[in-house]
DNA sequence: TTATTGGATTGTATTAATTCTAACTTAAGA
DNA sequence: TCTTAAGTTAGAATTAATACAATCCAATAA
């Protein structure tokens, strides 16, 4: 994989990064010190790095993609109010019946615990209309 | 919940629909016999019956918005090859430990299986390369 | 029956994320 | 240093999804 400055910032940006930023996130960090940055480049790289291996694409928003720095194995821990996600480590060995694997070759699993964060949770005070959430989803 | 034309085509479509089918998808299903159907209608039906909670959101493709038709909570497996869902009754009780809630109110939980089906699997036949997919999302 | 009302539907315009394109630049190996 | 494949860029194009404003329509009120 060849070098170059705008690699490295995003490189650099991503490394140890729990946020998991959307693509806009990553340009908005990366322009700041690189006015010549493109959001072209950012897809670009996040496609390469994807490819690659080193992050992974999260499919937590509807509305865009995140990315997750993090190839470790792991699971998440999502705010369903605010979307904050948090990494959970340790793996679940679960496992299908014959009849549920449906014939398929089983890879791997991953699993998505959905929460309240605490911030929410302050946030909510009294409200306690709509506390079951709709967007429980996949 | 008012019951239209539109509407009442829409819920024959999705009623015991295993496929998972995207907005677009429903459209097409209901436009055949429904030539002044709207996507607009086709969106804002899906969006009240995720209101309702008869459908769910996934977050399986990131291009696209699916549907899920079913209510029960159940989980899915994956093929990493062609994206084919299949569902995944019964639930699995996984705790997280006080630390890995991160002070979180936790609701629930999600798991995905990821896999190759068998479809895939025989056209893969003596492709030994890129079995390990890059595509373990979330 | 007719008028009113409020939600539903529709086509179109708009937005936002992402991808494409084509010209240009550059890192890295010969 | 030279060459070249790969990377970068701005802007255009595409696509999913949302917003909007003009009807439409079914239920109720008068």
């Amino acid at each position: 994989m060849k070098m170059t400055p705008q690699r490295m910032a995003i490189l650099e940006y991503l490394d140890g990064n729990k946020a998991h930023p959307s693509a806009a996130d990553v340009y908005k960090a990366v322009a700041d010190k690189f006015p010549t940055m493109s959001l072209a480049t950012v897809y670009n790289t996040m496609e390469t790095l994807k490819a690659k291996g080193m992050v992974i694409e999260l499919g937590i928003d509807p509305d865009k993609k995140r990315f997750d720095p993090n190839p470790e194995p792991h699971h998440h821990l999502i705010c369903v109010r605010c979307k904050e996600v948090v990494d959970v480590n340790g793996n679940f060995s679960l496992d299908l019946s014959e009849k549920e694997r449906c014939n398929f070759d089983i890879i791997g699993n991953h699993v998505d615990f959905y929460g309240i964060c605490p911030r929410c949770k302050k946030k909510d005070r009294g409200n306690t209309h709509k506390i079951i959430p709709n967007c429980i989803q996949k």
